[in-house]
DNA sequence: AGCCAGGAGATTT
DNA sequence: AAATCTCATGGC
């Protein structure tokens, strides 16, 4: 059993990030029970499940309940590192809690969730198909998707009575036939997306690395939305979940414009034009904006 | 029962 | 270019 400790910054807050992991009860890629939650994570060293708590103020603690001798220091580096790109712990939010102040919109939202970070998505291609699954579909019915996908077609191990797994390779899924995937009730349409997705990262012509070299949010987003399936929406979401730019915006978004209408107690649905109105003063934060706004729906 | 859902691509105007 | 149509299936 390995544990160690990662200090989080006094604008961070374990308990509304683990609110938001625990947002769905069909979730399957990660595990949250007791305060704690667990994930397996892939790492050069291979799998490893990971338990997340905070053991004091600041303080998170990570265990390796199913790896019994001490690990390599590189191990615990890069499990140090994938908590810090999950829970954004690397950025300076204040700018957009100094913003939010003033703001009627999102003043509620930040007091309400106060200490949330976007929690990333750090593979691509599971941030890219999540982005598939959820077009145009209910939230809940995306979740029974995931879940289905996940199930048939990722891996998985089991810790003490708990299941836990990885998501799906794009060698796997680059060998299916659409056929394969509407068998689980994905759409003819989202199966050839998926498909053709696995292609491109299998080929390698498609990467996280890749898009990370790109100079900016414009160039990823045009480099994302050549590809079939992904659009203007699908784009930003893996902007602002996987790429983690806090300036990502899914303006389109039924989420967003649904949480704005309530808090502001519309009769009827914002405009793209009444929404970049109000986001005028979310400049260079309004993926954090989202991410809270959405946090008053679900 | 009927509208809606964390859109995108194709077609028509 | 911009507006409209089609895809398609579950949730409520």
């Amino acid at each position: 059993m390995n544990t160690f400790t990662i200090p989080t910054p006094p604008t961070f807050r374990f308990a509304p990030n683990l609110a938001y992991l625990n947002r769905d009860p069909k979730e399957c890629m990660h595990h949250i029970q007791n305060d704690q939650g667990s994930k397996l994570i892939p790492t050069s060293h291979g799998n490893t499940l990971i338990q997340v708590r905070e053991s004091a103020p600041n303080t998170l603690q990570i265990t390796l309940p199913a790896i019994t001798s001490p690990i390599p220091t590189s191990h615990q580096q890069e499990i140090t590192q994938y908590i810090h790109d999950w829970f954004d712990l690397d950025r300076d939010i204040t700018p957009f809690y100094q913003l939010a102040k003033t703001d009627t919109l999102l003043h509620p939202a930040v007091q309400a969730h106060y200490g949330l970070r976007i929690i990333s998505i750090p593979d691509l291609f599971e941030a890219l198909i999540w982005g598939i699954i959820g077009q145009q579909i209910n939230l809940s019915f995306a979740y029974t998707l995931k879940r289905q996908f996940v199930e048939k077609f990722g891996t998985s191990t089991t810790h003490a009575g708990i299941t836990y797994w990885t998501f799906p390779t794009p060698a796997t899924i680059a060998k299916l036939t659409p056929e394969d995937l509407t068998t689980i009730q994905f759409t003819t349409r989202k199966s050839e997306y998926t498909i053709g997705i696995a292609k491109l990262i299998t080929t390698g012509e498609l990467s996280k690395q890749a898009l990370q070299q790109l100079p900016d949010l414009p160039a990823i987003e045009k480099s994302l939305t050549k590809i079939r399936g992904i659009g203007p929406w699908t784009a930003n979401y893996v902007l602002m979940r996987c790429l983690r730019y806090p300036n990502a915006f899914p303006i389109d978004d039924i989420g967003l414009i649904n949480a704005i209408k309530h808090a502001l107690q519309m009769e009827q649905k914002p405009t793209k034009q009444e929404i970049l109105n109000l986001a005028q003063n979310w400049s260079n934060w309004e993926a954090y904006a989202t991410f809270y706004l959405w946090r008053t729906l679900y």
